[in-house]
DNA sequence: AATACGGGGGA
DNA sequence: TCCCCAGTATT
């Protein structure tokens, strides 16, 4: 007859509150004296957690503290232009979580009468709110002993309880969760989820973990065993493809330069850029190209000037190649065209992305 | 289950 | 180079 258990069959022999208290005690001495850790304002918890998807601490907190200045609390964000609200978020990147995130925040705004809900049910429908953040908000915020998986977690407690799970596999994700019902705190599960992931950002590091300051370390498994090298186990994903582009920054008699604003869809959706193309080689040069699709999409006739520079961009799925062009343009924009001439000063209002700033740095360096 | 979605920094 | 990062939405 099965031995009848109250926790995760992983959790057989595991000293839980020993671990919990090792844990916490830790959290309390060591942690990081981070900006948004002042207080557990739930929307403050929240943008931060938003901010701080696939993207490390130290780049978070400029982006946090001067959006929190600007947005200081639900209202300011659900009232505020979008256009603002990207230009917050400019270079931090994954701009889908500024647009989700003031979507959301519009929606507690309005339906929830600006409160944060805590249930999991009511804040796991809210966009950009995912089962990681979640948990996040849940804990921190309202004390709630929920889980919340991130890649430290999984790579903490992989090596802790020798989990050789793929963390690759979306439903690897599920197995973490499983054990940490029966793990976490529920005196404290705000510490006790922070805990696993100062401990995976400060000590149990991807490569080379500093075992010998952990303060789990006679909790850990793998330590025991002598792998915690070769934990997580991760499969690793294929490489990226390559675009070639042309583009041209193209300026008036007045000093007036034209952009262009992205869709609001896909690739840095709804963001500002110079205008470009993709380059065909089988369609000439890339001057030839820019020249003539300047003509098809835009009814505009301009003149080519110097090359600019050659910048490549790497995203997480693809590379940008892009042979850069000065240019002039003259006489009318077509009725209802996309393009918008500004000049040098109007141009800082708009949230370029970076590989676009790139090249308008190129740029002034040509004309300095 | 696989892919799209940014950008920076470390080894 | 490659990998990782306090992941989520879409297909």
């Amino acid at each position: 007859m099965k031995k009848e258990s109250t926790h995760h069959e992983r959790l057989d022999d595991f000293d839980i509150y020993g671990f919990q208290h090792d844990l916490i005690t830790w959290f309390e001495r060591e942690q990081r004296d981070l900006p948004w850790r002042k207080d557990q304002d739930p929307y403050k918890v929240w943008v931060s957690e938003i901010m701080l998807q696939q993207t490390k601490v130290d780049t978070v907190i400029p982006y946090f503290n001067s959006f929190i200045e600007q947005f200081p609390n639900i209202q300011s964000l659900a009232e505020a232009e979008e256009d603002r609200v990207l230009k917050a978020w400019e270079g931090l990147g994954y701009y889908s979580r500024a647009r989700n995130l003031q979507s959301a925040v519009r929606e507690v705004h309005e339906s929830y009468a600006g409160i944060v809900p805590n249930t999991p049910k009511e804040i796991s429908t809210l966009k950009g709110v995912g089962p990681y953040t979640t948990g996040a908000i849940l804990s921190i915020a309202y004390g709630v002993p929920e889980p919340a998986v991130d890649g430290n977690v999984m790579r903490v407690l992989s090596r802790i309880l020798l989990i050789r799970d793929d963390i690759a596999k979306p439903k690897t994700r599920k197995v973490f969760e499983e054990v940490i019902r029966d793990l976490i705190s529920k005196e404290n599960p705000s510490f006790f989820n922070q805990g696993l992931m100062e401990l995976g950002a400060m000590v149990c590091t991807p490569t080379s973990p500093s075992c010998l300051l952990c303060p789990v370390r006679e909790h850990c498994r793998a330590f025991a065993e002598g792998v915690q090298r070769e934990l997580p186990v991760k499969t690793k994903k294929k490489s990226t493809k390559q675009v070639a582009l042309v583009a041209g920054i193209f300026k008036d008699k007045d000093g007036r330069f034209l952009i262009h604003r992205r869709p609001s869809e896909g690739l840095l959706a709804n963001l500002w850029e110079f205008p470009n193309f993709v380059k065909v080689d089988e369609l000439g040069t890339a001057k030839q190209q820019l020249l003539q699709l300047m003509k098809t999409e835009y009814g505009l006739n301009v003149a080519l000037g110097e090359y600019v520079c050659d910048i490549k961009h790497v995203f997480s799925h693809l590379v940008w190649d892009v042979n850069v062009y000065v240019g002039s343009w003259d006489g009318e924009l077509l009725e209802g065209s996309d393009l918008v001439p500004v000049t040098e000063e109007e141009m800082k209002e708009f949230a370029f992305p970076v590989s676009h700033q790139n090249m308008w740095k190129e740029y002034l360096k040509t004309v300095e």
